[in-house]
DNA sequence: AATCTGAATGAATAACCATTCATTTTGTGT
DNA sequence: ACACAAAATGAATGGTTATTCATTCAGATT
């Protein structure tokens, strides 16, 4: 476990750049060990600082890792939300770039795979990774679920609803991570973007084909 | 945290009997406590025995973790082909009983679905569960494959092959758990089979309509 | 330059926990 | 009944780790 950037900045850091190091340190440590065994000592060496440290700008691990995931959860967010200004004005073309970027190199990637599984993992013990991961899904879906409604009115399509294409599109894009993480040789970013066309295609013939 | 039931088994129950016990004691912590707080003194006395137990029987804590979640990869599987046997002879309606399977009560329960989602919180971190868990899958992969198969053989259905229709209902069933993990209240099974059928009707619809 | 303030350190503490093992209990065969 | 072997117990051990806090350090203010 190597000794992060700790020349680059000053001794003494802004309170927010200090927890922000501190955050990155955490990710990297639960990627590399997982939750299970990733000690405050852990990721003060990794962010290059003293053992005390965490508890002087967190108060405990356990706000430490709440902080962590909620970090996570706006990271996504933002990228979510930067996909959206930067593709082209169809929904179609929208909802498409959503799950490209769902499955492309930034988000689906194996260390941050790990750690979103191992916040996940103790999802049904943990009360506050609950309501973290719940209130994320529900903004998530919900535009998604616009982006959906237009498509289906749009092609004017029968037997199906926005919710429903929903559910199922950001369960796909879960399971693939997870297919990901468990079988990073067999299984690659293509294939699992194929499944993605393959349900787009299917219940949206007009717009992809 | 109760005790369990320690009068109906004799107190020298046989080995064999004896670990199932601890396993099965060792789920029922996880599911309730997470991976990452169950301790060998919980498992005991979840199982109505004495502190040591859990080494006499499995030598080491990483061990009972293993053969645990060796025991639910094989009740699965043992699931999954007592629902091939029982269902039709098609290929179109084994496949759907199997979803159906993955997403009844037995299977699609927030406490064993707990429990799996803990140990692939740590597949990254530990070598010995991304072993387990990509056997798993891919024993499970290799008959959706087959009925799949059939099935587009059946149907001649164009574009679309038997690989990715079962990366993307493996992985829609994935995610629909981890879906009903995180949002228990306002995500229930039915929604979950919805998105199934969604798919189904989509990619195969002469078979599913 | 001297002082002061908040950040950072790291050794010490106390709690927790996996593992060990000497002792006790149980069931079986004689 | 008795002896023996296997199973189970639970107190003790040693290692680990979150947390605390007295001390040190850096840099801003006067």
């Amino acid at each position: 476990m190597a000794v992060a950037e700790s020349t680059r900045t000053s001794r003494t850091a802004s309170r927010e750049l200090r927890r922000q190091q501190l955050i990155d340190a955490t990710i990297k440590c639960i990627s590399r060990k997982g939750l299970g065994s990733t000690t405050l000592g852990d990721v003060a060496k990794m962010a290059g600082l003293s053992q005390g440290i965490v508890n002087l700008h967190f108060n405990s691990k356990e706000n430490l890792l709440n902080e962590t995931l909620r970090y996570l959860s706006q990271e996504y967010r933002s990228r979510f939300a930067q996909v959206l200004e930067k593709s082209p004005p169809s929904a179609a073309e929208k909802l498409l770039a959503l799950m490209e970027m769902d499955l492309g190199p930034a988000i689906c990637d194996r260390r941050k795979l790990a750690v979103w599984f191992a916040f996940w993992g103790e999802v049904k013990a943990v009360p506050t990774y609950q309501k973290i991961c719940e209130a994320h899904d529900l903004t998530y879906s919900a535009q998604l679920i616009e982006l959906c409604q237009t498509i289906i009115d749009e092609g004017a399509y029968r037997d199906i609803d926005a919710e429903t294409v929903t559910d199922a599109l950001s369960a796909m894009t879960d399971g693939l991570w997870l297919s990901y993480l468990i079988s990073p040789r067999t299984f690659d970013r293509e294939t699992a973007l194929d499944a993605v066309y393959s349900y787009l295609r299917a219940v949206f013939p007009e717009h992809y084909e």
